[in-house]
DNA sequence: CGACACCTTGAAGAGGTTCAAGAAATGTGG
DNA sequence: CCACATTTCTTGAACCTCTTCAAGGTGTCG
């Protein structure tokens, strides 16, 4: 794995407070030099525009476990990408009925909900110690207007984020219990792998009711399935623990077509 | 029951032929002077803006019944704008499944989906006679760079959809079959009425299969569910007839908290 | 008018939920 | 650092919702 030039984190102080480099240089945030940059941001740039990228993020904020990014009906002014820790993002009815929407890790964006009314609609809690860029929505729009690849590229990320919705829809509206976790489970594991983990040594960052509340299951049938699974030497579970033994026993799992 | 608002349409001459304005201005393709144009286009413009934004329809195209707008896999380069007409957009995954991802009318955008890939990834069939404004992206993005209200307004047309597949899933996560389709029905009136049909007055243009697979229940349970609220008086079902009698009673049903 | 697609309804069955209890991990405060 | 409280996870058994299978009815279109 390349080894990254880490940069400072921005020290708790800056965190949330706007576009103030505490001592010019070692702090300040920039893409350019990123090394989740090919996850969040477009490839194929001029030296120039890379560096008029970095304007995009105004400043990092640490979000402690179990805090929140943002919350449903906050204003909306930024997104967020990801630099380190993982996300839930849940929305709740007014009836008080709770619905995780995704898990979201390093280099993935967060907010986009929130640009169709100025105001979050839904919440961004941190299932582990993180930190984010913020980019102040108004600041991409500017800069989108002037370089080609990064309007693209936000389209991209909206449009990424509408199509793997889809494929939410088609696992809540037609896949079984089983045939879920194990869509999850591959799902996780295929985006650690591509951000240099191992691909079948999992730590689950979410409970599972989490887990649940996504797959539109109760904890119960969760836990159960990953009891059947571990029993059918498909994976093994301890706790938050999987490893996962045979990968190509889960993808038949997903294929099966369970009920129609 | 209240006589629907027909919009002219336009003429069959003119439908899917390229660009081709018949005698130069009463055929011109032109959003300034669409009916529609305050659902799918930003409001706000100026005179001058209002005329280039014209230049973002390329064309017209007509689909009929049963016919498909796209499908998975073309070549993705326009997205569309509904002037007449209903759509269902589904996905297939590879071993058949299907899966209903959504029901557009007049005035909502399609295709989306495609801009990530630059390849469509859903199939848009038409549910009755359509006739669609075609807008090629490229012709959106060079305009909105240049005008920002535009620029803005694509994203809050992503950032809706975002939005609006969150709240899909929040139905299949967590609502048992009545409240689903409870949550469908009004969903359906609502849209339809903002578009100046009768709130109550429903045609569904889809089948029992296509608003089970929507809505993640079997084609059977729909119709078991329809016949229980016609039961108790919610509804009046003639096949495709729908009458809401009582909008508040299937608000409740919605609302009362089946599973967690 | 007849073929076909669509819709309704019943009865039996399966998958997942609910309720409950106990075990394992995690965190807290003394 | 240990004991205790709390959260999280597992597992069992009964129950319920929705599905499956089947048959008949209704509407539509060539």
């Amino acid at each position: 794995m390349k080894e990254i030039p880490v940069h400072t984190p921005a020290t708790d102080l800056l965190a949330g407070s706007a576009l103030q480099p505490i001592d010019g240089k070692t702090m300040k945030v920039a893409c350019s030099n990123c090394n989740l940059r090919e996850l969040c941001m477009p490839v194929g740039l001029s030296p120039e525009e890379l560096t008029r990228i970095d304007d995009v993020v105004a400043t990092r904020r640490k979000v402690k476990r179990g805090a929140t990014l943002f919350r449903t009906g906050e204003i909306f002014e930024s997104l967020f990408a990801i630099r380190t820790g993982f996300f839930k993002t849940c929305i709740m009815s007014g009836d008080g009925r709770d619905q995780v929407t995704g898990f979201q890790m390093a280099g993935e964006i967060i907010g986009l909900d929130g640009i169709v009314s100025d105001r979050h609609t839904c919440d961004a809690v941190a299932l582990e110690d993180a930190e984010v860029c913020v980019m102040p929505f108004n600041r991409i729009g500017e800069l989108a207007r002037e370089i080609n690849a990064l309007q693209h590229h936000v389209h991209r990320i909206m449009s990424r984020e509408i199509v793997r919705e889809h494929g939410v829809m088609l696992l809540l509206g037609s896949m079984r219990a089983e045939e879920r976790v194990a869509a999850f489970l591959l799902n996780l594991a295929q985006r650690l792998h591509a951000r240099g983990f191992s691909g079948s040594e999992l730590v689950l960052r979410m409970t599972r009711e989490e887990i649940g509340s996504y797959l539109g299951m109760k904890l119960e049938t969760v836990s159960r399935t990953f009891s059947k699974f571990a029993e059918d030497g498909v994976i093994e579970v301890r706790q938050r623990h999987v490893r996962i033994l045979n990968i190509s026993a889960l993808q038949s799992i997903v294929n099966q077509q369970g009920c129609n």
